[in-house]
DNA sequence: ATTACTGCAAAGCATTTGCAGACTG
DNA sequence: CAGTCTGCAAATGCTTTGCAGTAAT
């Protein structure tokens, strides 16, 4: 599979990171992923492969991606669960729909262009968090 | 839409919202607020007024006035606690510190001429949320 | 062998909810 | 007066933490 440019670690594993079956499982099921998952998802998708992951390592497994810069954890505010996703290279933002929670990703960044401009002040920029609320296709209409 | 909105409440209240102290105190905190607040700072802030509100009653009157929309819960995962903010009309945006955490406003919202853009597709946008991060001048340097 | 990681249980903490009395319109 | 709102306490649910055994380098 792996349709995706997941930054370096192809062949084999992102370096300075202890190689474990449960982080082998949780990258996979983030590899794999459709959008961004809450601990529970990916907790469940390890089940769902044959290897079940406590969460409470799930956490800290997130926890040293985070860290490591391999996985980011989005702010979005559906329901009250953190969600994660790979940090991949071309980053992407999400539209959320207020109506059925359903998330829909953004595939190119309409803050890029402003950033720069943002800069200029007494302010370092280091990344960004958008996201968009709205009805999708489906909700549409209803509301 | 694009109606005149919800500040309306020039004589003292807003439509539609029973007056109890309590939703008074609250109100009062978040117009004299100089950033988005947290449900305990909104307490605290009740409390310095000398009108102490409890704790859940501060998150059901938050909920009341999103829900009637003259409050804005914002995504900012500053640490784990929802911040809100009065929703004014030119809407704000906040710059987060990763070194301080201290939350500067941002004046202007870089995405009003591209929420268009976004529109086109099976997706009708009602709202957006953005935050940038990074180090303020203070923190800047030391990391 | 040393050090880090995981399963598990239990604690933490922000937020929500149930209920009886108090208050608003 | 009827219906809503608040204080209070207890529950809920996500996330974190302590500990002892297990696995990785």
């Amino acid at each position: 599979m792996g349709v995706n440019g997941v930054t370096e670690h192809r062949n084999g594993w992102p370096p300075g990171i202890k190689r474990t079956k449960q982080r082998e499982a949780v990258l996979s099921v983030l590899e794999r992923a459709d959008g961004p998952l809450s601990a529970v998802d990916i907790r469940a998708r390890t089940e769902s492969d044959g290897d079940g992951v406590w969460l409470s390592t799930v956490y800290r497994i997130l926890e040293t991606f985070v860290n490591k810069g391999i996985v980011q954890r989005l702010a979005i505010m559906t329901g009250d669960m953190a969600v994660y996703e790979l940090n991949r290279s071309g980053h992407r933002h999400y539209a959320v729909c207020v109506g059925c929670r359903k998330i829909i990703s953004m595939d190119n960044c309409p803050m890029e262009r402003f950033i720069p401009e943002l800069a200029d002040g007494a302010f370092r920029v280091t990344g960004h968090n958008l996201e968009v609320y709205g009805y999708c296709g489906d909700c549409d209409g209803y509301n």
